[in-house]
DNA sequence: TCGCTTCGGTAACACTGTTTCTTATGAGAA
DNA sequence: TTCTCATAAGAAACAGTGTTACCGAAGCGA
């Protein structure tokens, strides 16, 4: 019901092209907006109940339809979960953007590190979506990938900008570098949330000394 | 009923001590090799079949007998997952002390972290289960960290070995820095088996590397 | 042998993701 | 305007999960 409502709101584009395209039209951009609304009522869900109250129930539930629409907009939960995991690269790649760029390589490497920990304190719920397999489901696919490349793009113009002016040996793929201290941080924060490296902060000291050591291994090739 | 003909076959442990004690020893021997029964399949399950297949209904089917033994041998499905926790442990700490001791002790760092990526490559399902969340509602108890700790203990005496020498500083905790590793080289496992870092060859180039770059960084500290 | 306790199997409950069936609504034709 | 029909949405069912309540049977002490 209160779907029929949202989707008279964007009538006046009614008012353009011919009947039929409009029409089809219309209904293809009421889809978008229901799609919209449902992520955004699972997103609601997913950060205020965590990822495992997010069930095709509770998500209708919230909306006030039947789990038929979610079937219908996306072709099963997965499909939903990858709406949400695309949402996770927006936030995370908003994080990044945020980190202001240093002249000191080293330091905005640490300062991205940095910022990579907060979101995965501030959006734990996202996090353990993304990369916790919190839906063990969940594999990600093309767009998925691609999502989380432009999340991490800061990353990988970094590691190259450092390898172009020598900083960083340029023997190794850009992207194995960017992977290996994606990876690495990634273990540290994972561990961290399945419970195994104790509390908060003994966690980020390891998290630290982690990016710490990758750094000076990774700046200190062309130093001799 | 094959767990009462089982339950008959250490029957000879009757003969000593007292009436009751015996009988509540032969009880507890009972419910201990009951327990062993129920671990190894659930163990076979997940070998065979992985994490998702391990449901209480799907042990209790193989075992021939109802649900409910299951919920009076362990309390509930995560006490049976962390009997298959405790049995991962062991499986991890035998390949460990299957790695040959190095004198050059970065070398026997390198092939502990081999080891590891072994471990992961053979025994996935365990993997999975043990630090994969495979099982969300899984925290590791006391029980659980100690069989951890067990388990990469080779890594704990080595870094220490290496202090005390010198070849590492002592500035860190030394359980900082085996976490430092563990989780690091746990990140490109977990993040690969999660199929984000694409086949398996730039899986163990990514591992190998991160391996690389934190001994690297760990044993250069007292060169200069 | 009798009574009791304990233990295990059946069936149910409350969930999950997913599908089927039925109904109602709304668009196009007469 | 009215009628037909296709489409879409809701209710309910299905198959599965972890878990628990009930109930009968079996084995034990007296």
């Amino acid at each position: 019901m209160k779907v029929i409502l949202i989707s008279n709101e964007d009538k006046p584009s009614l008012s353009t092209g011919r009947v039929l395209k409009t029409y089809q039209e219309a209904r293809l951009q009421n889809t978008e907006n229901l799609r919209k609304l449902v992520v955004d009522a699972a997103a609601a869900i997913l950060q205020e109940e965590g990822p495992e109250a997010v069930t095709v129930r509770r998500v209708s539930q919230k909306m006030g339809c039947s789990t038929k629409i979610i079937y219908s907009l996306f072709v099963n939960k997965e499909g939903l979960a990858q709406q949400l995991y695309l949402e996770g690269c927006k936030l995370l790649a908003q994080r990044f953007e945020e980190v202001p760029p240093s002249s000191d390589l080293l330091q905005h490497l640490l300062d991205l590190g940095e910022a990579f920990w907060q979101f995965g304190q501030d959006y734990t719920s996202y996090y353990k979506l993304m990369f916790g397999g919190a839906f063990a489901e969940f594999k990600p696919d093309e767009e998925s990938m691609q999502g989380t490349m432009t999340a991490i793009r800061r990353l990988l113009i970094l590691i190259s900008t450092a390898q172009q002016q020598g900083q960083i040996s340029d023997k190794e793929e850009t992207q194995t570098i960017v992977n290996t201290i994606w990876a690495s941080l990634h273990g540290v924060i994972h561990l961290y949330m399945g419970g195994f490296l104790g509390d908060v902060e003994a966690a980020h000291t390891v998290y630290k000394q982690t990016m710490v050591l990758l750094s000076r291994s990774l700046f200190a090739v062309s130093k001799p």
